[in-house]
DNA sequence: CATAAAAGCTGATCTAGATCAGTTATATAT
DNA sequence: ATATATAACTGATCTAGATCAGCTTTTATG
C-alpha cells in the first residue's frame, strides 16, 4: 500500500484542529476536554507560514488579536521614543503572546519572526467572550499572563545583577529547558536570533556575547558553530548562573 | 455641636466599606456599580495597620490572596538561590499585588512593607469566583497583570540600555507620575524607600544613588532632602530620561 | 537623653564591559 | 559561481560605575 495516497485521503486540513495539534498541552488549550477544545477551534485562525522579517504586530497597532505560536519563533520588542528597541522575549510553540495589550487596548510591543513560523491568531473578545464560559480557559489565561510577570521579574534580576557570563549560561540553559519542554533536545539546539539580538535582549554588545560564547566554548561548558549550540557541561553552566565560577 | 460626638455617632467602619472607598477608582474595584462593589466588599478582609518591615508574604509560602493598598507602600522583592534579593516593584495605595501567584499556586516573592501601611486582603479563590458573575471585574484582573507586564518590559529596558542618571530620572518621574494619579503632590514627595533599596531596584550601588541625586540637585533639577524630593524641572529630568543631556 | 547602629555622602581607585577598529566568515543577490 | 552585504569574531583602548575607605547625619534603642 503506497502511503502517499493514503496520506493525500486525508485533508491536508486534518491536523489544522485544536484537537489534532500536539501542542494543545503546552498552549491556552492545556487543560481543555474534547468539548471545550472544538469550541476554542471555532475561534482560531490558522496562518500560512510567515516568513523570517514578517511582522504580527507594531508597536501603537489596535489591539486585535493574540497568537499561540505552533512552529518557528518570534522575538517581541518595545521601542522607546529615542527609537532604541529592547527586546522583551523570544518566543517558541506553544507560547501564547500579545495579552500585554489588554491595559491600553493597543499593541505594546512589536512583534517579528525570526525564522519560518506559524501562529493560531483568536480575535481577543472572542477569546474573553468564551472565557466566560469556560472556566478553565479563564484559569489559564490568568495563569499564561502571571508566568510572563514571573519570566519577566527574573530577567529583571538578571539584568540588575548578573556579569556578563552569568547572563549568557542563564540564557543557554533557560532555551535549553524551553526546548527540552516542546520535546526537543535539550542539549543540541539552533539559535534563530542573531548575537545582535542576543545582546539586545541581556543588555550586552555583540562583541561581548561574542566573547563569552568563545569563552564558554574554550572551556568545553558548550560548544558553538554559527547559530548551533550543544551544550556539553549542563552542571558547570547552571554554577555559573548561580554566580559560581569554579 | 460637639464634633466629637456627632463623629461618635457613625460606626468607625463605615468607611470601611469599597463603596465609600476613596481608592475604588483606582484599585480592581474600578468599574465596578454599587451592586457589585458590595459583593466585593463581602469577600474582602481589611487589616489593622501594618508597620515597617512586616512581611505580607514570603516567596515560597502557598499562595492565598491578594493583596490591594490602602495606605503607605510596599516593596516586593525575589530571592535567588544564592541568597541574594532584587527588588521587582514598589506599590502604593490602589496597586493590587500578588497576582503573579496564579499558576504556580506559590507565592513567587516576598512583600514587605515599607512604611505604616495598611491593606484589603481578599482570597484569590473567592475573587475568581466573583469574576465569573462580574465580567467587568473579570477583565480589570487581566488589565492589572497586562499593565504590569508592561511596566515590567519598561524596566527590562531600563536595565538593560539606560545609564544612572537616566534610570535615577525615569525612577522620580515614575513616582511622580503615580503620586498625582493618587491626588497627591506630583513635585513633593517622599521616598518611603531606603537609597540601598532604590539602587537594588534600578540595578545601582548606593553610593551611585547618592552621586546621581547630589549631582540632579546641584544642577537645579531637584531638591533632596534625606526621604524628601521636590522637583524643580520637570522638563530636564524629562530629558534625561530620553538620553539627552542638555 | 545618650549612645549605638544604620543610612547617607564623598573621594580615590579599580575593572567589567563598552567602544573602536580591523579581520574573517556567512548569507544573499546577481 | 562571483560579488556584496551582513554577521561574527578578536584585539586594543577607554570609561561608567563598582569597589574600597572614611566620614557625617539620621534613626532606633535601652
Amino acid at each position: 500500500m503506497n502511503q502517499n495516497i493514503a496520506l493525500h485521503n486525508i485533508p491536508a486540513k486534518s491536523d489544522q484542529h485544536c484537537c489534532n495539534c500536539n501542542l494543545n498541552s503546552l498552549c491556552m488549550a492545556v487543560s481543555l476536554d474534547m468539548t471545550e477544545l472544538s469550541k476554542l477551534d471555532d475561534i482560531v485562525d490558522r496562518s500560512k507560514p510567515l516568513s523570517k522579517g514578517d511582522m504580527l504586530s507594531n508597536q501603537g497597532d489596535d489591539f486585535k488579536s493574540v497568537f499561540a505560536i505552533k512552529t518557528g519563533s518570534i522575538k517581541t520588542y518595545i521601542t522607546s521614543c529615542s527609537g532604541e528597541e529592547q527586546i522583551t522575549g523570544f518566543y517558541f510553540p506553544g507560547d501564547l503572546i500579545g495579552l500585554n495589550a489588554i491595559d491600553s487596548g493597543i499593541c505594546q510591543d512589536s512583534m517579528q519572526v525570526l525564522e519560518t513560523t506559524t501562529v493560531c491568531q483568536v480575535e481577543f473578545e472572542q477569546l474573553d467572550g468564551l472565557s466566560t464560559e469556560l472556566p478553565r480557559l479563564r484559569r489559564q489565561l490568568l495563569k499564561t499572563m502571571s508566568k510572563e510577570i514571573c519570566n519577566e521579574q527574573h530577567m529583571l534580576q538578571l539584568l540588575a545583577k548578573k556579569n556578563a557570563d552569568e547572563r549568557i549560561a542563564t540564557f543557554l540553559l533557560r532555551l535549553s529547558n524551553r526546548f527540552k519542554t516542546r520535546g526537543f533536545s535539550e542539549t543540541r539546539f539552533r539559535l534563530s536570533m542573531s548575537r545582535h539580538e542576543i545582546g539586545n535582549y541581556l543588555g550586552l554588545t555583540v562583541e561581548t556575547v561574542s566573547r563569552v560564547l568563545t569563552r564558554l566554548q574554550k572551556n568545553d561548558y558548550i560548544t558553538v558553530e554559527n547559530k548551533e549550540i550543544e551544550i556539553l557541561d549542563m552542571k558547570a553552566l547552571l554554577n555559573l548562573t548561580q554566580g559560581k565560577d569554579d
